[in-house]
DNA sequence: CAGGACATGTAACAGGTTACATGATTAT
DNA sequence: ATAATCATGTAACCTGTTACATGTCCTG
């Protein structure tokens, strides 16, 4: 399981509350792990019972209570162990590659737009990547450490983003009917 | 939900039992959409009560009847039905990225070993997807049809495998240390 | 005063994994 | 004999999603 670990890293950097990892997730981490507050909660509580994170109720002018959660010796120890343990590739999968093997049974004309779609959302997220590449790592040589680590699980994001973007566009040509010409 | 989806494609194009859907789902299909036998015979079931596929026991000689499952009219409505519908693009979710954020929470080294690991089985993938290129379609300008979407979903994973070998090259270059050199 | 951000949670459900169980045939 | 392949299934469990519930404060 990742959760519990991008959870343990994501305290190690900074403690927090649930409600304030749920934001994170939304952002950098969010880039190649979700998870709804709901699921952070859970786990969270579960990490608590079994010694890997501690918690610290804090009170606030104005706002709710919130629970900020420290990463403890056992978690950082949970942390190493997992590092070092060899972990499965996590296995492709593509709603939209069942979509398209699926288009000779509908409506091709709607899967070409679903890819579309896609590919607009795709190309959404690389520039999000890429502004963030710009503004954070102007200077990617001269980086070590976590920044260097961050630097690079975001060039995966660049790189997925941008091949699959290349992708849709194969998909759009060969699917797509062009002028001049008709489909059998 | 795409494991209906995906059963209703594969049944579609060749009727077959619980098993023989387990075993395309190593090939091919399974190449961007993985499930085990378990799960596919739990959806089995609840499609043949949705009235999605039909059965029919085949008793064979010497090995255990077989329940070979057919697509019914009412499945047929429903990847219709399903390829209109837009989805949301599956969240990216790497295990090996969050191991790569936590690399400087434990052993360097062991997290290079893991991305090694994880670049070979992903050279692995590839080659067997340009061999299977190489066979299925030597002449990709002239496919239409099924035969055409099954090249397109090919083509997805020979780019996702090879932009992540990159990436794994990129990530060891510049996490291992170089002779000469000594970390900080 | 309505709506959004802050903050945490319960409950129910759907999807996916792992372990176990059975039993015949065929190949080594 | 032993293991692999064919073939189906139950049970327990973990992970992830959706809906609902509560209550305050701040902003427009």
């Amino acid at each position: 399981m990742a959760l519990e670990h991008a959870l343990l890293v994501s305290l190690t950097e900074r403690a927090g509350s649930g409600y304030e990892l749920a934001r994170r997730f939304d952002k950098s981490i969010g880039y190649f792990w979700s998870a709804t507050h709901q699921q952070i909660y859970r786990v969270l509580k579960r990490m608590e019972s079994s010694g890997w994170v501690t918690v610290e109720s804090v009170n606030q002018q104005g706002k709710p209570d919130k629970k900020v959660y420290s990463v403890a010796p056992a978690g950082q120890a949970e942390i190493a162990r997992w590092l070092a343990e060899p972990t499965d590739a996590t296995p492709a999968r593509d709603e939209l590659g069942v979509k398209i093997r699926a288009a000779a049974y509908g409506d091709i004309d709607a899967v070409c737009a679903e890819v579309a779609r896609h590919r607009a959302q795709h190309a959404q997220r690389l520039d999000e990547y890429r502004l963030s590449e710009k503004k954070f790592f102007p200077a990617p040589d001269q980086l070590s450490g976590t920044a260097l680590h961050q630097y690079l699980v975001l060039r995966a994001g660049i790189r997925a983003e941008s091949g699959y973007l290349e992708w849709c566009d194969e998909v759009l040509q060969a699917l797509r009917p062009r002028k001049g010409e008709h489909r059998p």
